[in-house]
DNA sequence: AACCATTATTGAACGCTGTTCAAGTTGAAC
DNA sequence: GTTCAACTTGAACAGCGTTCAATAATGGTT
């Protein structure tokens, strides 16, 4: 029976959500596909390629349009999908940041960001780099959050056994960081912006 | 001749200015210093102590007081100072990323940053959540940027030889995102912050 | 049913990597 | 000049991503 393409990424991300990314190897790969390593070689040309196309896969989705009517509403539902797209497997938000260094300019979730931002009245430049700059503080919060998330799961009750004191819920503090830059948009763009 | 902690250090950017990241490799730098690669592990017991140590060594110094005035104008220089900071060195952002995964949290410029929301009349919670959503936004844009250039750089001119056409200069974008997170602290806040 | 070209897998290697550790060397204090 | 800690060596371990000639399975044509 051959591997078909799909096979390799399903069991990519069976190896992920079980053993993390970076136990995600291509020998630990071929053994769960009952393969020679050499032969992901013929689906995907490296693992590199691979990691991307499972980065892509744990971000379809994402970039829907929004079912929201206002500009803020809208931005924030879809930054919440990503968030939570990310947050959906074990290192997605490492793998995704990992992958996705400088390919964050062609993606469909920053046209998705930036169509919004024009729409509300923003040039297209400002609204590009409005969109990237929202991407950047999603991926950061998001990998931030997802270490801590999977340290204290590890450590489980860490000496000092704090665990709801240092900060509110890991939802809030996004919220607070995407209130920040909507309220931004909206100020910073006082007399262009519509509604 | 022995080797000390620091000159192991110092090897060890030496070779991240000319190879790069990637290519920092124990065996590379302990060729450098004329020594077996065990020795270095007396120096520092692994391999990430010592990316930690370079990244603090990177970023020294950007955690300074502000000269500034108002809190924007520290805010906004001291944003600066780090970016600066992970310019300076070739893949210097990556670096720092890939360290300070989770120990954003624990960091001198994030204590900077909080005081001065704090003296500008912040609480001390969103003081924090508004430290951690700039340095997110920092490390994203400055990893990205020096990605860009590095590439730029390697490929130099690329088919479509675009220099200057895809966007504004590199620190005007990053001068976009930082406005555009001020304006956010200034009116997100309105009523409760100082002058 | 026999053939063939394409598609896919094997088996074995190559050249790396970080890390460990017993055994040896060095250097300064007494 | 001996002693003792500080440091280095040499050699290995176990793993990694990747390559490639040889081999096998597959599906379509005669």
């Amino acid at each position: 029976m051959q591997l078909r393409r799909q096979d390799v990424l399903d069991g990519a991300i069976a190896i992920l959500d079980e053993y993390g990314l970076a136990d995600l190897t291509m020998r630990r790969l071929a053994t769960l596909l009952h393969v020679q390593p050499g032969a992901l070689y013929w689906h995907f040309p490296n693992k590199q390629t691979l990691l991307g196309a499972m980065a892509d896969h744990l971000l379809s989705g994402a970039d829907a349009p929004s079912t929201e009517e206002s500009w803020d509403a809208q931005i924030g539902q879809i930054a919440h999908r990503v968030r939570d797209a990310l947050l959906s497997r074990r290192d997605g938000a490492e793998l995704v940041a990992a992958t996705y260094a400088s390919r964050l300019t062609t993606n469909h979730i920053r046209e998705r960001l930036a169509a919004v931002c024009i729409r509300a009245g923003l040039p297209r430049r400002e609204s590009e780099l409005t969109a990237d700059t929202l991407l950047y503080y999603i991926l950061g919060q998001t990998v931030d959050e997802q270490a801590r998330l999977q340290m204290d799961s590890a450590g489980a009750l860490t000496e000092n056994a704090s665990p709801m004191f240092d900060s509110p819920d890991p939802t809030s503090r996004f919220d607070f960081g995407l209130k920040l830059f909507l309220d931004g948009i909206r100020h910073s763009t006082a007399d262009r912006i519509r509604r």
